[in-house]
DNA sequence: CGTGCGATGTATCGGTCCGATACATCGCGG
DNA sequence: CCGCGATGTATCGGACCGATACATCGCACG
């Protein structure tokens, strides 16, 4: 998961492991806490290895003085390769059942925008049915078993059964716009800015691995 | 949090393995998929090896005959002890900030019928405060850096905003409720069965350890 | 009559990720 | 001038997952 949310955002530019780590909350926010660095750097490591990404000191350019003194521990660079782009796409076009957890989920569809209509199709419609299973679930539970758990226990499943029941309907929505054609809309341009002009998602059909 | 539930469950009655599994995805279905028996099985000798639950291999009692024939690999039942019911209530009084998250709240919000009511509460305004935190966070993203985002990366924002201030409403009537003294009531007897009569929690101050 | 398949049951292994921790530099306000 | 918060790189132990292996039981289907 890290390792696909790592290649994606490096498309957009390159960048050292702390801002790293910023634009990946940021663009996650939403789904997850924060990254740790405990897991932001082995994998920066797993990738250079695979020849995905490389690095580069960040050294000053046309400066050969001050050569040892106090040595500035220079930040590291991480750039994404050919190979890392292909790598991406590929973790696109599998897609398999991981992608359909609550983080896989949130990670592919953050970069949604790099992804080709028909696979997004496909992850919204594999999500759906994952949390309507989980619904079904949750349903049977608060039907059948009710009478061996506490209040709590209950009002816990209550609560988790709302939560799939309105992401169904999110999905829907999603699917049905997807299905469309069109970019996700903007329903509600309610409480904060809802400034409209964002990145339309690219044509159909196009692969789209260079950045903008 | 493995241990917690553990310690938790069996305090209900003792179990094995593929038992203690079973109950724990319906009691926590709403908040995780399902115990991997890679966590379940190794946690469980660690609780063995702290003394908090004894191991007993599973005999046919009064059967003596049939000794090694096929030798059948018996069930192997936990049973908690006296200072692994120490340990559930120490591991409750304790609640750190890793009782905020996602999973480590839903895990002591299911076992809230075993817990003192200031805990409770202590643990729901914990929970709410981080909640409000995260929705800060999203309401900050998606007024300032909009337009360094995609149109997906957004929705999925604001779909994640939307969760949260659900979810501190949630807590609220939660948090109302436990001041008055009550149980968590059923707000709506609507689609499945609203059966009312409870395990009600226990009376604040008991310590009760003991199954009912 | 057998045979295969799904539920029950115990267990390990490799890998991902987190939380705590350590250490160093820089700029700014007190 | 001193501390403190932001920036920055890095490691270590531990928790948990997913895949896998293996064994038994009962029952449905041929």
């Amino acid at each position: 998961m890290l390792e696909f949310a790592i290649l994606g955002l490096l498309q957009e530019a390159p960048m050292h492991g702390y801002e790293l780590r910023k634009e990946l909350t940021a663009k996650l926010g939403a789904i997850r806490a924060a990254i740790s660095y405990g897991s932001l750097y082995p994998t920066l490591r797993r990738l250079q290895a695979a020849g995905w990404i490389t690095e580069a000191a960040e050294t000053p350019a046309t400066a050969e003085e001050v050569p040892a003194l106090t040595s500035r521990r220079g930040r590291v660079v991480y750039t994404i390769t050919a190979e890392g782009k292909e790598r991406f796409a590929q973790l696109i076009a599998q897609a398999g059942p991981e992608t359909y957890d609550d983080t896989g989920f949130g990670v592919h569809f953050a970069f949604f925008a790099r992804t080709d209509q028909a696979t997004r199709l496909r992850i919204l419609e594999g999500r759906r049915r994952k949390i309507e299973e989980r619904r079904e679930g949750l349903r049977d539970v608060l039907g059948r078993a009710a009478e061996r758990l506490d209040a709590y226990t209950l009002e816990l499943q209550r609560h988790g059964l709302d939560a799939c029941e309105r992401e169904v309907r999110w999905l829907e929505e999603l699917i049905a716009n997807e299905r469309s054609g069109r970019a996700p809309t903007v329903p509600q341009p309610g409480t904060a800015g809802g400034r409209g002009e964002n990145d339309s998602p690219p044509p159909p059909g196009a692969s789209r691995t260079e950045r903008p």
